[in-house]
DNA sequence: AACAAAAACAAACGATCGTTTGGTACAATT
DNA sequence: AATTGTACCAAACGATCGTTTGTTTTTGTT
């Protein structure tokens, strides 16, 4: 699969791609798509702004290689953190952590993720949201996996549970006391004591 | 209170400020703030693009307009249907679809608080702030006087919800079987029961 | 009818946007 | 050492951005 064409060769050791990915994921997370400019991403990794059209042939392509970074830094933490685990209600747990750590604190790439929307991008909105879609299946399995009551709905628990972790983006205060992992602790028990009533 | 100086006089009978906002609302809602520039919004109207510093000073003065009035929207829709119930499950149920229904189905005013951050804006995310503090303190009300568990954690419960809420405008389907009140009752009621265990 | 405020038009300002084009230095291969 | 593709620089393109300024039309008031 890595074998390369007779025409193409290694990358240069002193390539910067990686740093602008790093610079576009901390700006897309931070002042979202629109209002970042290639101006500044490249001013961030003392570049010209012309240069970046050397890596991606437009902006929109930037970002979805920062959203496929994401998917992968995000879910890689999630499967981890489950694998750890036994019990369904663990697993899932571990993960909600994982997901928490990684959007609040870890990573811009998870960032941009929540932060950036498909439809903000309408020339990429169908790959973005396959690269949701892809992040989202493992907690599709996790919840799959857990002994519910027969009334309950799967999908709703699913979406409910998603919904606070991704919002909490927006009220999480890093200098209080709750941690990722408190959090997480305490969506999924609320979710699972309503499966003893 | 509506004594009116003796320099200023009333509003003419065609005062398009209303249609302005209409419009700034549905544009802001579905592109978001950055991506939506004047010009759409004056051309949405059928104005010049100057016009509209007649009613506002700047762009950022039009988005607050905004949500000062998707607040209100969403603020009352909750409150009044909260009044219609007794029982505190009851009047935060009610609220819930309530809110569903303002974000999903019937104001883009409501949409706008949702889909453009505070921190997208940053010359006036103070006041954006604000202005949600406000459409969450009925929520935070509703919660307090919920019979809880005394290890619940009211905050916790909120926020869960709140987020859920939120969240669902990025998966929500209209053409589907789920409707705003029925997904209302599912989210309140798997919090309910998990008072319950 | 006369006047003043309201609500726009008309036209442009400088700034910034994403992007292109042509050239150049350097590192990896031969 | 010669060569070739990599990874950038340098400079600019037209388009669009938020906004300003001066003027005109329309409306409510007197």
């Amino acid at each position: 699969m890595t074998a390369k064409l007779s025409t193409a060769r290694a990358p240069r050791a002193d390539n910067r791609l990686p740093a602008v990915l790093d610079a576009a994921a901390r700006l897309f997370a931070g002042r979202g798509y629109s209002a970042t400019s290639m101006r500044d991403i490249a001013e961030a990794v003392d570049m010209l702004p012309g240069s970046l059209y050397y890596h991606f042939a437009a902006k929109e392509d930037l970002l979805v290689a920062v959203y496929e970074a994401g998917v992968r830094a995000i879910a890689d933490a999630a499967q981890a953190a489950a694998g750890r685990e036994k019990e369904p209600w663990a697993r899932l747990e571990a993960a909600c952590a994982a997901h928490l750590e990684a959007v609040l604190q870890r990573s811009d790439y998870a960032q941009v993720l929540i932060r950036v929307l498909p439809q903000d991008v309408p020339a990429v909105a169908v790959r973005l949201r396959a690269l949701r879609r892809q992040y989202e299946r493992v907690f599709r399995e996790l919840v799959g996996a857990l002994p519910l009551a027969a009334r309950a709905e799967r999908k709703v628990l699913r979406l409910m549970l998603l919904g606070a972790l991704n919002w909490s983006r927006f009220w999480f205060d890093p200098e209080g006391s709750e941690t990722p992992k408190s959090l997480a602790r305490k969506f999924v028990t609320l979710l699972k004591e309503s499966q003893n009533a």
